[in-house]
DNA sequence: GGTAAATACTACTAAAAAAGTAGCAATTTA
DNA sequence: TAAATTGCTACTTTTTTAGTAGTATTTACC
């Protein structure tokens, strides 16, 4: 029940890129900024590009941006994306081969936990802390 | 973010303590309504034990019973003591060296993930499933 | 056109965690 | 005393995660 490094890493980033917002950061910045390596950065943010949340320009002055505002990006979004759809249990989808009486409580538990992270968006987990 | 297979087989048990209640069930029964072994789900039900969940008695028709009524054990207490307190991030308790700008968010998430599962009691994951 | 800075992709390795097994000790009932 | 049960601990295997490495591709600028 740990969330991943690269989502937390992500989301880290996510978060950077919202303070920057238009503006783009290369991993390279990311680097300094986060301080685990550029290469294991890249790939993370690779992924958020190919979900569509993030935009990656090539070439030098490039990097990556936010392709919408944080306002419309939630944490769920992020996280999803670097946390393998976040399906605790295995019999989500399919139920287990023993008739599993507990999937109700793991779906109420998977229902909560994408309903908290959709509910806040990189806005709000940059400046809204406090709230 | 898996729930590990412990907690898995330990909720599948502690329902089945549930439809048993106030009787004691043995990890040999067990073995045969879940599936997998004995020895395996013994360690798990100890450590129920352990936590005061579950009482435990050995010998001859000895076996395992929950320790209070079904509706007042809640599916967290079960959870958290096979999970390793569902801490999803290393830096809930320490903040991460790296002034980890993303706590923010495995605060909420962590809060709530562990309302939820403290507002399911055994009864309700055992008979309430149509809510 | 060349060079430097950047992302894209894939394969690999190493470390850590989780899952599961095995064996013996202790307890209890009949 | 024998059988059925939990208690404990050490070990092995498997799976997952984390992180690295190398090469290719794109772009801006001189």
């Amino acid at each position: 029940m740990k969330i991943s490094s690269q989502a937390h890493y992500g989301l880290q980033a996510a978060i950077i890129l919202t303070k920057k917002y238009p503006e783009s950061v290369s991993a390279t910045e990311l680097e300094r900024l986060i301080g685990v390596s550029k290469k294991y950065l890249e790939r993370i943010m690779r992924s958020l590009s190919n979900a569509g949340l993030v935009l990656a320009t090539r070439g030098v002055s490039g990097g990556y941006a936010l392709k919408d505002e944080p306002k419309n990006i939630s944490c769920g979004q992020v996280i999803r994306t670097l946390e393998k759809d976040l399906k605790i249990v295995d019999c989500l989808g399919a139920p287990c081969s023993k008739k599993c009486e507990s999937l109700f409580v793991w779906t109420k538990l998977y229902t909560g936990i994408n309903e908290i992270l959709n509910s806040i968006s990189l806005y709000d987990a940059t400046y809204n802390k406090g709230e």
